[in-house]
DNA sequence: ACTTTCATAACAGATACTATCATAATATCC
DNA sequence: GGATATTATGATAGTATCTGTTATGAAAGT
């Protein structure tokens, strides 16, 4: 189960939660709700700290609540928060001089996978995270 | 330089090289020009022929030669043809009974990228190998 | 037959992701 | 002030995936 990166999907879970519920939670109990590691849902807590989409309280009676209102959080804001590797790798060996393709290929390549991740980031754009706990709810109605 | 994929990029690029200089080569030499493992190479290879990317030949005087014409194989072509790990995934973790996010979550965040998903392959299409041929071409004139 | 080339299996090394343990720092409650 | 609960972070380990490498088999032309 490894080698491919969960964060996001973590964090969104995370979020979700805390919206839903309109509560402070503690890692501990938020790790419980995803089924994972409580220092790994720690540390994605931290991420989506320093990105402002969540306040921290530390101490006794601490935990995490929302910092902005759900309607204002895109899918794109946590995903930015969390920082995975973009989708699209370009492999980066050396370039055989003489040959116009090895010479020329990766910044083509750049440049089409750049329209590319921009068409991934405006899609996670038009989803917020309000959205995404209308969608949980109406499945339980 | 490890658990990113670069399969697609190593498949553009020798398709690339293909269209280019319009003969046929053997994965000996596209692995030169790539700068990668020969057998690496070659098994993106045989996925492009498998996905009627290219031609295979057999034997002595054998190689790979494309099987389309480059305007009529698009970047989505090639990318499924790799069959990349999907760019998003989701973490399957069992579900707490009794917790409306935990039960819906999964279900929601397939929903929206699925979304995200077709972003990609309808940005993807809109590009063909002879495209990127012609990119390479101008930049070096 | 011999050579060249593709095809594939088997194994090894490197890297990234996740889990876990341990410790420090901070705030609340008694 | 001391005990407790909580966040923050460092260090380490296990696992999975990706890539590299070697070896062997299969196919086709000379």
């Amino acid at each position: 189960m490894a080698s491919v990166n969960t964060q996001f999907s973590i964090a969104v879970h995370v979020l979700a939660a805390i919206a839903n519920y309109k509560t402070t939670f503690t890692s501990e109990v938020l790790a419980g709700s995803v089924n994972a590691n409580p220092v790994f849902v720690k540390r994605i807590l931290v991420k989506l700290s320093k990105a402002k989409l969540v306040k921290t309280t530390v101490g006794k009676s601490g935990g995490y609540d929302l910092a902005r209102s759900p309607k204002s959080i895109s899918l794109l804001d946590i995903y930015s928060a969390v920082n995975p590797p973009s989708a699209f790798a370009i492999h980066t060996y050396a370039k055989s001089k003489g040959c116009m393709v090895s010479c020329n290929i990766k910044e083509v390549m750049g440049e089409v996978l750049v329209g590319t991740q921009k068409a991934v980031e405006s899609d996670l754009r038009q989803t917020t995270l309000a959205d995404v706990v209308s969608k949980i709810r109406s499945r339980t109605g």
